[in-house]
DNA sequence: ACCTGAACACCGTTCAAGT
DNA sequence: ACCTGAACACCGTTCAAGT
């Protein structure tokens, strides 16, 4: 076969199968991304320049699913609506995290959401490098929790002996995903506490 | 040659051959790793199970070279030097901190970081599940910094147009490194202020 | 423009063979 | 016990050849 009338491939399918992959295993690779929509392992560049492409794409992909509005309210609300809606995403897709990591953001829908928590931000009364900084906390922050998901039991895998706070913390704790959940409201409600202090603070 | 009267390896070199490695090209792999310490690829296995093993001895190396000591002091305190020490441990390897996403905890020297968490936590006042969730905070939090060590320049590649609110924070800041180190202070007051205002409302 | 198959330079891991 | 070299099954990317 050569050259198809109609493409073989298109960008949204080979995103979806790459998804698909990496929500099985935790991984994707050509050969098993090119074999998945049926087409050669080659072929593929036809339309993206490698493997780093795909992965930004796929990052697009997932915050573009998980929509998000943000009108009136207060700055409060505007940047709890957003973090919760970047930490929804790769609820969805938990295993995509890890593989991002790597890579600088180029996609302009998740600039865009950086974009409006800067805004945000700023209506809060944040001034100069103080932006940045917090932009960088809650960067850390919904990043660090969408890892969580991945790897729900990174630290929480119970040491066999000797550490009796941790071990009594984790009798505690229910499901994976219930103290998951529970953890990431924790958080949130601990960030923006913190700003409004660290607001006081510097305003007064 | 057959088998040395003296090893040719010894464990800790092949965590300090890994370590230079993945500080000069932000990766390792068992090829030039053994090219580097003048043996054959396969013989690492003699040593070691594998390439996860040597990730995980790498995590321990670089958190026993950033000691902490805690002693009188008050929960705060204790956290705050925890964090730092951690996050310390990953300033000086920043491009480490993303291999090890991926991979779970099982070096000693870690979890007792995370118990010694626990303890200034429940010290602090923090009581069942709400400890496991101010240490599934902090960590995401700690993680997240050190990750933003690694890629300075993430999402603050400047956009192209489209983003003031992002481009003027950014036009607000200094040098990469500076601002890394003013964003992880201020994330750190966010932190500790945050927690006590969430044990204020907790306790009343 | 878009597909294919072959080729290249890399991986991590295993294993028989040596002493 | 510890090393070697060869082998295996995988990678990502390139490229000439086809239509």
């Amino acid at each position: 076969m050569a050259r198809p009338l109609v493409p073989l491939i298109s960008i949204d399918a080979l995103v979806t199968a790459a998804l698909e992959l990496v929500d099985e295993a935790g991984d994707f690779s050509l050969p098993k991304l090119a074999k998945r929509i049926g087409v050669s392992q080659s072929s593929i560049y036809n339309h993206v320049s490698g493997r780093e492409e795909i992965l930004e794409l796929m990052r697009g992909r997932i915050i573009s699913e998980s929509p998000y509005e943000i009108r009136g309210g207060d700055w409060e609300a505007a940047l709890r609506t957003i973090v919760r809606s970047y930490r929804d995403a790769f609820a969805r897709h938990p295993r995509l995290a890890p593989l991002l990591v790597l890579q600088t953001v180029q996609d302009h829908q998740v600039l865009a959401l950086y974009e409006n928590l800067a805004v945000a931000l700023e209506s809060a009364g944040f001034r100069g490098r103080d932006v940045l900084s917090a932009i960088s906390t809650i960067d850390s922050f919904a990043l660090g929790f969408a890892l969580d998901l991945a790897a729900p039991d990174v630290v929480w895998a119970p040491p066999s002996e000797g550490f009796p706070a941790l071990a009594s913390a984790l009798s505690n704790a229910g499901p994976a995903d219930e103290r998951g959940e529970a953890a990431f409201e924790f958080g949130l409600e601990i960030l923006i506490a913190g700003l409004h202090s660290l607001l006081r603070s510097t305003v007064l």
